[in-house]
DNA sequence: TCAACATTGACAGTATACTGACTATCTGTA
DNA sequence: TACAGATAGTCAGTATACTGTCAATGTTGA
């Protein structure tokens, strides 16, 4: 008989949730979540991308991605800049309120972090962030970075 | 500097999703979803639960497993009966063709496994197992079952 | 018995996530 | 240059997932 309750991918379905309901929780007061969260996180890293080169770096679908950006653009995170030399494309820029929100977030993020594994030791953690990586599978931009 | 790309949280989103389009593929042709399996997996394991029930047992929220199984009704494989001795309440209980799916539905699931997994050896899936199950968190209704 | 409280399921509203179609624009080639 | 095909972003539609609210019904205690 097949064993939903211990299958792989329940478990990651509920890990997922619990994951996100404890990030939620804790950067609730910034009226963010989850995913506008990891959105702002590959901003801090690298500003100025276009939705399709955002959505290729950070695994977003394009539609998902485009509604990401309209809500972070109506709390005043992020901004769209008509790009230079492609009238069809928009540079995605944080403002500097989203940019200021870099340290704050983090240690939200840090603090999740702690509670979600608070089961598991270091090791483990990296054992499982090994292995997630693999679960996930190619990201095609990274594994045909020139073609 | 924060990186999300790693994060626990992130990847855990990203093999979900990975593992939700794997079984998307597999269970297409029955016009199914991933979370319309699950609920069905549970059913075959008992039958004739009340929606509260069944949320509880599966951990799916109240009102997500409402449209779940008002789309289930609609493809004919599952059935809201009136509760026998509480008016409010539904029973729910596959129709044959619901049961039928059993068989299927659960290799499906076993291929889908075979090819998320694909890059761990069966030890790791294992030890994957169990740390999702610990970052899952407790089960309020197994967890105190009788009070 | 009856009033206070709890429970069951539905509904409205919001946010992801994805599909498919569409417009505007860009690019490569004849 | 002109056109065919590719690309950027949007929109409509569907399915989860969750919050809050509500009506109907149960349950419990005075």
């Amino acid at each position: 008989m097949y064993d939903v309750e211990n299958s792989i991918g329940f478990l990651l379905s509920k890990a997922y949730q619990r994951a996100w309901a404890l990030l939620r929780e804790e950067i609730e007061q910034y009226e963010l979540t989850p995913p506008q969260f990891a959105l702002l996180a590959f901003l801090w890293r690298e500003d100025g991308l276009t939705q399709t080169e955002l959505s290729e770096t950070g695994q977003i679908d394009r539609t998902t991605l485009g509604g990401l950006i309209d809500r972070l653009e109506k709390t005043g995170l992020v901004e769209r800049r008509p790009h230079p030399r492609d009238r069809r494309a928009y540079q995605i820029h944080l403002t500097s309120r989203g940019r200021e929100l870099e340290v704050p977030l983090s240690d939200c993020a840090t603090r999740t972090l702690a509670r979600l594994t608070n089961g598991l030791t270091e090791t483990e953690v990296s054992e499982l962030r090994r292995m997630l990586t693999i679960l996930r599978g190619e990201r095609t931009v990274y594994d045909f970075p020139a073609c």
